[in-house]
DNA sequence: GTGAAAGCGCTAACAG
DNA sequence: CTGTTAGCGCTTTCAC
């Protein structure tokens, strides 16, 4: 069999075998789908119709090795199964439909490979790249993408665009929030040691519980951990083993783990430990007490990255975007009990 | 500019450029990469040191266009904001990491386009199409995925293999468990009209509601919706003007919803009102009280997906299969109320 | 084992 | 507006 001849025997319909049929040239016939308006009406009209016809689409992949373009997107997050990233991930699909390309998405927990392996696999079949994840190191990452344009959320790396949700403001109020409801031993729990955001929120309630010394409030760091329910669940016991009256979580999937946890020791929230999350998903809404948090606002994210990697792939010089979280006192965070 | 010269100005490296330097031919440099076991190990190291060094990988449109194999799987989902799709995305994305392809994602709901079209605009660059999404019309669908092998989550098509949960015995169970607490008069959530098991479950209960009359079993069916939070809260007045003293939601997202709409109505679960939902999902567990439910096992059904998907794609032909769901009665069913 | 050459299906100068 | 022609970068016979 010579190279190609995969589809031999359904004779797939090409631009030059409905050339053929109408006695045209193939090149016309190429045009009336790629640039209509260059072709005469009527003979466009032919083309589609013996086109529809047949169930004939232009090959993307014959386009795209002609023209460099591939009409795709890459996304990639971290952890498709946190709540954060659903609504983040519908808002790429629908500014990428938009400019009339698709998503391709990637979730960096499914595969047990590296990150920047992921990247490279797909990598030369994307227009652009946006990266919603923490975990690859920065040069492989800068590696894996090469001259692809792309675009960070939640992630800072010298030369590439990012739209970035520290809420650094929010979390300090947050904080405050605790001290004021008499709280003075709180645990901060880390999250991943690569995630950019993390380590701007530690740095920022590090700076603060310094400032805060003489008020007798100590912070304590949690170990670095990955973000998620059951890792949330299945540590609790160890966060409060310390005696703090107050967790702040790395985020709200994790935090509604946490206080499963913490149910499961016979501990009640906010009655004797209070809780903090971040991003304010669905999941923090439903629960009851509500749980009490700071809003990330993930599919804003997600629309500015688009708009971000849409001007870079123009060629476009574009400077990072930071945006504000807010800090949503609810009923997971209570008075410190009375010993 | 002559087709193709894209990349003119940064001298992309090729089969043939690497071939040129190393006094090879093309088509020895291509082996290198694609069957490594037919060229001299001597050779081939000395091809793959010097890809290494200039970062080369092979175009894998290209590679694409030459084969017919794309090394992508498109993944179709009916709302990736419902908590049910996020961990079947992730048990795809697994499986088909596994098989060393690519997840091409597309939701439903982000475009504002008809799902069919959707699929006609990538279907030809993936090498197979899994569809979890409920929304396009037989004939449509059909068209849509031409020659293209396919498997259907959660949905039956003659001349397509799927794999289906719907659950129908759960359902029942969950029925009489209602009727067991003293609840006559049902409100069923229809959800989207379109959705096969919805469909299922309906008609399996309609007729389990025949056999009750005799008990004074009603079942009201609601208007078909789709199903989401926001419309449950939004409908659950709706829901329960007939009267009802128990209502069965299409799924949990739905049913977290309508809890919120009733509390928002001063109505308590299950107080006032029994909630069942269906999937089980985090969502639901964290709930107080949990959600009574009926389990369906979205990663399992995305694993056998990915499975039969590969056999198909192998020119087997596949069964269809189906999964059975599990009756969980928790916290928001409860005896009806006295009046 | 390796090389030469054709072909995958499309686009985009260029010339009319 | 339309046709001719030369690629895009790889794979795969076939011949050596």
């Amino acid at each position: 069999m010579r190279a190609g001849e995969h589809a031999s025997s359904t004779q797939e319909t090409t631009i030059y075998s409905l050339a053929e049929e109408l006695s045209l040239s193939p090149s016309t016939v190429s045009r009336a789908f790629s640039r209509p308006d260059l072709v005469r009406a009527s003979v466009r009209e032919r083309i589609l119709a013996l086109a529809e016809k047949k169930g004939y689409a232009p090959s993307r992949v014959a386009r795209s090795l002609a023209t460099g373009r591939h009409g795709l997107i890459g996304l990639l997050v971290g952890d498709i199964t946190n709540p954060f990233f659903p609504p983040l991930v519908r808002a790429v699909e629908h500014a990428v439909n938009v400019i009339g390309s698709g998503v391709l998405l990637l979730d960096a927990r499914s595969g047990g490979r590296p990150e920047h392996e992921l990247i490279r696999q797909v990598i030369g079949s994307v227009d652009g790249m946006i990266m919603a994840s923490p975990w690859a190191p920065t040069p492989q990452l800068l590696g894996a993408i090469g001259t692809t344009p792309t675009v960070l959320i939640n992630r800072a790396v010298r030369g590439l665009p990012s739209v970035t949700c520290h809420a650094v403001e929010a979390h300090l109020e947050a904080a405050d929030h605790l001290v004021s409801l008499g709280h003075r031993k709180i645990l901060l729990d880390r999250g991943p040691a690569e995630s950019w955001v993390a380590q701007r929120r530690i740095a920022a309630l590090r700076t603060w519980a310094e400032a805060r010394r003489g008020d007798r409030v100590e912070l304590i760091e949690g170990r670095r951990r990955q973000a998620s329910h059951t890792r949330g669940r299945n540590q609790a016991a160890e966060m409060v083993a310390d005696g703090v009256s107050a967790i702040i979580s790395i985020d709200d999937y994790t935090a509604a783990g946490i206080i499963e946890g913490l149910a499961g020791m016979g501990l009640d929230v906010p009655g004797d430990i209070s809780v903090v999350g971040c991003d304010d998903v669905l999941l923090g809404q439903v629960m009851t007490p509500q749980l009490t948090t700071i809003s990330v606002p993930g599919p804003e994210l997600g629309g500015i990255a688009v708009d971000m990697l849409n001007r870079r792939m123009a060629g476009e010089k574009v400077p990072s975007i930071s945006l504000d979280g807010q800090f949503l006192p609810r009923g997971t965070t209570g008075p410190v009990r009375a010993r």
